[in-house]
DNA sequence: AAAAAAT
């Protein structure tokens, strides 16, 4: 089987068998390198880049879209028609393995144009099955070289019994390690019976082991994190090299090539065989491909790359298609209480209802510090005993908390993630290290915690939700002063307000909560009580990790520096906010704001007020000779004692009614919105 | 002070 392949080559194969293709239709002077064409695409190619006319044309072909009527959209049909190998389809097919019959649009375009031998650009929207796109013809064209060594053939006719570990030729850029080990593990789905070898090379792992397995088991396809692919290609008595690199795939490329990897990804480039000698292939996988990365595309790749956008109608953009909904809360002190009564509404619901899935959620946080403490809150739920199943369960039942984030050893990261794919019920506290990509079967919620850091991550977090044909939705919980922010980095994304569902948004937390309803309450009190055991250098250093996004999102820098202020005394029970340093006060722009930035300097913390004053006071060139902000602390603290474990001292925006110009914020930005239906 | 990514 595999013969026919290599006899005739894909390019004859696909005139012989699919004559409905690009290079049937390409424009006459094509024709004139006849003979070329059956031969390896490869050729072809490199061909065209050396004819400037023959380049041109190529470009006009590129314009035109492949009929829909043209492609082929059945894998089985692919081996039928001899474009790839039967063993390939039958993993793919089979019910036992991935059990796929259709192509999405992406599969059959990126699929018949990397065949075709040509450079691809994929737009593709996320959980369209990027990933098989790649692999699948990544591996047929490895297959198509009759110099390949195959593990099976290595046995029959070599004396060693594995093949080589210089022998790599696709080289699977990711930009997290987790990512890149998801690929691995779809591509070893595809592998058995072909003799392909697909290893991985991921930071957090142990680099000799890693290196010992390809050196032992061979590699074909080598999938990896930018970091320790550079690792392993500079060093070049590791004997592990790719001196015939065909294929290089960048995937989630807008993110590969933007800013902090793409100087990575240029130098693993340059420790690759030059593709002016050894032909390559280059495919990059992006769902958005802003201009910034458009010039990075241009460089990358030939002059002659193939765009496959998808534009199906039907196959509507997830974050099109999902229900989204925004909600407003009074503070951040909020944000937990209400993460845990989506939960529980909707786990109210769900035990009513068996057409509801179980509760499987990713609630993403903006910086790691927030991820830690989230998951420590909610894996602190107070416990009780549960009367018909005898164990003590906490407000949420038996579903898994787990945290996913870069401030775990890999060993737990690896963990967190197989847990949660596994996991029929659960909730994944994360950092942005599975925004893209990540493939969780059933997630049903996403819920993202204030404003992401761009519009991208909205849309790629959103996408870990309604996969596979199946639905789920979208919360962000945000406050009034990040509506701004939020107007313009979300626009046109069908976000619905919802002030109906939840009663602890709006709860206020720096008073009793007596009017708040009980089961609101509830919630709330078991949010504090966990959080109470949580050390305040934690809280402390947590808190720091917010101020960047913080006032990169909140249109007032005064509204983020009392939302930050309440968050520290009513949401993390601090007795007082922590200090900031002088000098990135400054930075933040916020030195100004004495009444409430507590300066950092001297004794630290706790100490005496005469302690601070003296280094805050130096520091601050803004000073009118009033030192609002200590005379503040001393007054609070003789009037607010410590009450339990949550301090009832008002600090800041002592609260919305005392402040007319809060007042007005919300009434302005607030109402409004809520009132416009925006679709 | 801030996702991620090499040790």
């Amino acid at each position: 089987m595999l013969g026919v392949f290599r006899q005739f080559g894909v390019a004859q194969a696909l005139r012989a068998s699919a004559p409905r293709t690009v290079s049937a239709r390409w424009t006459p002077q094509l024709c004139k390198f006849k003979p070329l064409a059956t031969q390896s695409p490869v050729l072809v190619r490199s061909f065209q880049t050396s004819f400037p006319a023959l380049k041109a044309s190529a470009q006009a072909a590129a314009q035109e879209t492949v009929a829909e009527s043209e492609l082929i959209t059945k894998f089985a049909d692919l081996q039928r028609h001899e474009l790839i190998d039967g063993t390939l389809i039958r993993n793919v097919t089979s019910p036992v393995r991935m059990g796929l019959e259709t192509m999405t649009e992406v599969q059959s375009h990126t699929i018949h144009q990397m065949l075709q031998g040509n450079d691809v650009l994929a737009q593709a929207k996320t959980g369209t099955g990027k990933t098989l796109a790649f692999l699948l013809p990544t591996m047929q064209n490895i297959l198509n070289d009759p110099s390949i060594n195959l593990q099976s053939r290595a046995r029959g006719y070599n004396s060693r019994s594995y093949v080589e570990a210089d022998d790599i030729r696709a080289l699977i850029i990711s930009p997290t390690r987790e990512l890149a080990e998801q690929i691995a593990a779809e591509a070893r789905k595809m592998t058995p019976g072909t003799g392909l070898m697909v290893q991985t090379a991921v930071g957090g792992t142990q680099k000799r082991q890693g290196l010992q397995r390809i050196q032992q088991q061979g590699c074909h396809l080598l999938v990896g994190t930018p970091g320790r692919i550079k690792d392993i290609f500079s060093d070049r008595s590791n004997g592990v090299s790719a001196p015939k690199l065909n294929t290089l795939i960048l995937d989630e490329a807008d993110r590969l090539l933007d800013q902090g990897f793409s100087e990575e990804i240029e130098e693993i480039q340059a420790l690759l065989p030059n593709p002016e000698q050894v032909t390559r292939q280059t495919l990059m996988f992006s769902a958005t491909v802003p201009k910034a990365v458009m010039k990075m595309v241009e460089r990358t790749m030939r002059s002659d790359y193939k765009t496959v956008k998808t534009v199906r109608d039907d196959e509507t953009p997830v974050h099109l298609r999902v229900p989204q909904r925004t909600v407003f809360i009074r503070g951040y002190e909020n944000r937990l209480p209400a993460v845990l009564e989506i939960a529980k509404e909707y786990q109210a619901r769900q035990s009513q209802d068996a057409n509801l899935r179980p509760f499987k959620a990713i609630v993403y946080f903006n910086s790691t510090a927030e991820v830690q403490l989230a998951a420590e809150v909610f894996q602190n739920l107070p416990r009780v005993p549960n009367a018909t199943t005898g164990r003590t369960d906490n407000a949420l039942g038996r579903t898994n908390v787990l945290e996913i984030h870069s401030r775990l050893s890999q060993r737990q990261r690896t963990y967190s993630a197989d847990a949660f794919r596994r996991a029929s019920s659960g909730i994944l506290f994360s950092s942005d290290v599975t925004a893209r990509g990540m493939d969780f079967p059933d997630v049903t919620h996403v819920i993202q915690v204030g404003l992401p850091s761009d519009r991208e991550t909205y849309i790629h977090r959103t996408g870990r939700t309604a996969r596979a044909n199946k639905t789920g939705e979208g919360w962000i919980l945000l406050h009034d002063g990040e509506v701004k922010e939020m107007d313009h980095m979300l626009s046109g994304i069908p976000l619905q307000e919802d002030s109906q569902t939840l009663h602890t948004p709006m709860a206020d937390l720096t008073k009793d909560l007596h009017d708040v309803s009980p089961a609101a309450r509830a919630m709330i009190e078991q949010v504090q009580q966990a959080t109470a055991s949580i050390g305040s250098t934690v809280k402390q250093s947590t808190w720091r990790s917010q101020l960047g996004h913080v006032f990169r999102t909140f249109s007032s820098k005064r509204t983020a520096l009392e939302t930050l202020n309440r968050l520290a005394v009513h949401g993390y029970g601090l007795t007082e906010p922590p200090t900031i340093n002088p000098a990135l006060a400054q930075n933040l722009g916020i030195s100004r704001y004495r009444d409430l930035v507590r300066m950092e300097g001297g004794g630290g913390g706790s100490g005496r007020r005469s302690d601070r004053r003296g280094p805050e006071r130096s520091h601050d060139r803004e000073s009118s000779g009033r030192s609002f902000g200590s005379r503040r602390f001393d007054n609070d603290d003789h009037r607010f004692g410590a009450r339990g474990s949550f301090s009832r001292r008002s600090f800041g925006n002592d609260d919305f009614s005392d402040r007319p110009r809060s007042r007005q914020h919300r009434d302005r930005d607030s109402s409004p919105y809520g009132s416009r239906s925006r679709y």
